[in-house]
DNA sequence: ATGTAATATTGCAATATTACGATATTAAAA
DNA sequence: TTTTAATATCGTAATATTGCAATATTACAT
């Protein structure tokens, strides 16, 4: 075994746990700052920020982008990563959901 | 290689990580849900009630404790776990200043 | 078409996490 | 003191994650 038994719990539980996971890693993190304080970002750019070789940084943008944390516009050879605001804040909603509705039972 | 390299990145950066992946296990939102509901919880009835094995749902605990999140009294021979609410709010706010920074100065 | 720069994918090694059986510990009960 | 019930820890197997070198792909430039 070694494997999370993901059947057991609820599709709204292992839904949050997919989206904490993508903020479970500095990296990504680090990402999603630079990112945001960027008009534009490219990915190399964040390889010499970051301090990953490339095709790490390529692989954490890639967890990001499945999130749908990401939106993307191609500028030439490069591409131009965009943070979709809309589902950033749409997570941040869930995650205080699950806080408020946690913490407000509580003993 | 394969272990994250947690020196390059700031320690603040580092700490919401390590706030983040507390969430980022099923197992550990449902155990944190379910402390929650009750007005107080022994071990023994998580196990029933998730489906795990009491010596993961205790490895599980563990993380949550570790993380401070749990506030423990001893009744008899078994264990009366409560949400710390004070931290749990902590967390909560540290998430959000997260958010709210990386979402406002993006394009 | 060929070269070049930017990004993605592949393959693999190192490490971390998850899960559980077996066993230890702890504290009340008999 | 022995038993019993609740929880913790240990050891280990299975799986996941992280990171990078090598390579592939993509799209512009020459």
């Amino acid at each position: 075994m070694g494997a999370s038994k993901l059947h057991i719990y609820s599709e709204e539980i292992n839904q949050m746990a997919t989206m904490a996971k993508v903020f479970a890693h500095p990296a990504r993190l680090s990402i999603l700052q630079y990112i945001s304080k960027q008009d534009s970002c490219i990915c190399n750019d964040i390889v010499d920020e970051i301090g990953l070789s490339q095709p790490t940084i390529s692989q954490h943008l890639k967890v990001i982008n499945e999130a749908g944390l990401l939106k993307g516009s191609f500028e030439g050879k490069s591409i131009c990563y965009c943070l979709n605001v809309d589902r950033f804040q749409e997570f941040q909603s869930h995650l205080n959901t699950f806080f408020n509705t946690t913490a407000s039972n509580c003993c």
